[in-house]
DNA sequence: AATTTTAATCAACAATCGTTGATTAAATAT
DNA sequence: ATATTTAATCAACGATTGTTGATTAAAATT
């Protein structure tokens, strides 16, 4: 019964990011997992090797898919605009699947042991420079406005970093393609109105 | 001698709130404060009542400003498109003068003792409601056009949120003028290039 | 049915946490 | 100079932290 065994590691994983969601990583205790979970403490050792380690698991296997995401749309043949396009596709999409290991990216991450976080750091900052490379690209190629590069960069990541606590985008019944579409033209053309 | 023992007070706090910022309410030991400042633990209590309160302390100081602001933009007979450059004007202006305080109105509110949280969470509550209704006046007089209310100021808060932690806001000669301009711009007529 | 592997429980460890009371040193006020 | 308030130190408290080893129960394999 292979099956069982790793529907219940599944499930602790489960309740252990969800109390980080809610509690943050240093606000959740293995007694407090334990006690979601319904057993001992000690017996969640037989799962994972340290509460370190939980975090680590859930950060570094959300990351790569973000990774392998924008390798993919840097190397496509499209405009940046389709790219950028491209890029919210991918955050409303792992914002939606992964609502809870998306959240640990924005703040938990500090929460690693050193050699986890430097190598975290690392990943972190060659995927930003390539989002960045995207949006200095579209403003070279004049497809987007020349704003400075860091602020807008910025704003974007701003953006499409806290999607996945909005309820517009982890709802059943929203739409994905619809999303994605509301929220490029917000990016693209902005709020206000045309007239 | 009053003013330096303000002064001593104030450096305190500014020690604590730094330490809450890189790592977090939760990760900050009042042992570790001490150890900042150069003093004792136990003499921090002279000073502060409680861990609990440095975090109270500044979290009802900045939610202040924000309510004082927001409640003079609503109350303005201007249009809707100035009330969110003002809105724009308040977050640029606040995060950059107390960007340590700012930085706490993201997450560690949550670790709050509850009496506090709860009434943090309701000044949050009618705060928000203010800002979409602002929104919500843009879209019904065709200033804005007609996203999703809910999700339009998601995006629009994830942005202003975030601005405390972008160097193009805290940095010493950044213009906050133009940085404003170029925020309200991006939020207004997006990224895309008109031709 | 016997054996091995996996899962769960219990008790306890060393470390760290926020906080307090007693005490001394320093600064201020009288 | 004396008295009083403020600032700092020391030691210690009870609680909680992550984690471990020994032990028993359950499940899977032979």
């Amino acid at each position: 019964m292979k099956k069982k065994v790793q529907n219940r590691q599944a499930a602790y994983e489960k309740t252990a990011l969800q109390l980080f969601h809610t509690l943050g990583y240093k606000g959740t205790s293995m007694r407090k997992i334990a006690e979601n979970v319904g057993c001992d403490v000690a017996n969640l050792y037989n799962y994972f090797n340290s509460k370190n380690d939980i975090l680590k698991n859930a950060l570094f296997s959300i990351d790569v898919r973000f990774q392998e995401g924008i390798n993919e749309i840097s190397a496509a043949p499209i405009t940046s605009k389709n790219k950028l396009r491209r890029i919210i596709e991918l955050y409303t999409r792992l914002s939606k699947e992964y609502p809870l290991h998306t959240s640990l990216l924005n703040r938990e991450w500090k929460h690693l042991n050193e050699d986890d976080r430097t190598s975290f750091e690392k990943a972190k900052s060659a995927y930003e420079k390539k989002v960045i490379a995207i949006i200095k690209e579209g403003m070279i190629k004049k497809e987007f406005k020349a704003y400075d590069v860091q602020l807008t960069a910025h704003l974007i990541f701003s953006m499409l970093r806290q999607l996945f606590d909005s309820k517009s985008v982890i709802g059943r019944n929203v739409n994905r393609d619809d999303l994605e579409k509301s929220i490029a033209s917000f990016i693209f053309s902005g709020l206000a109105s045309d007239f």
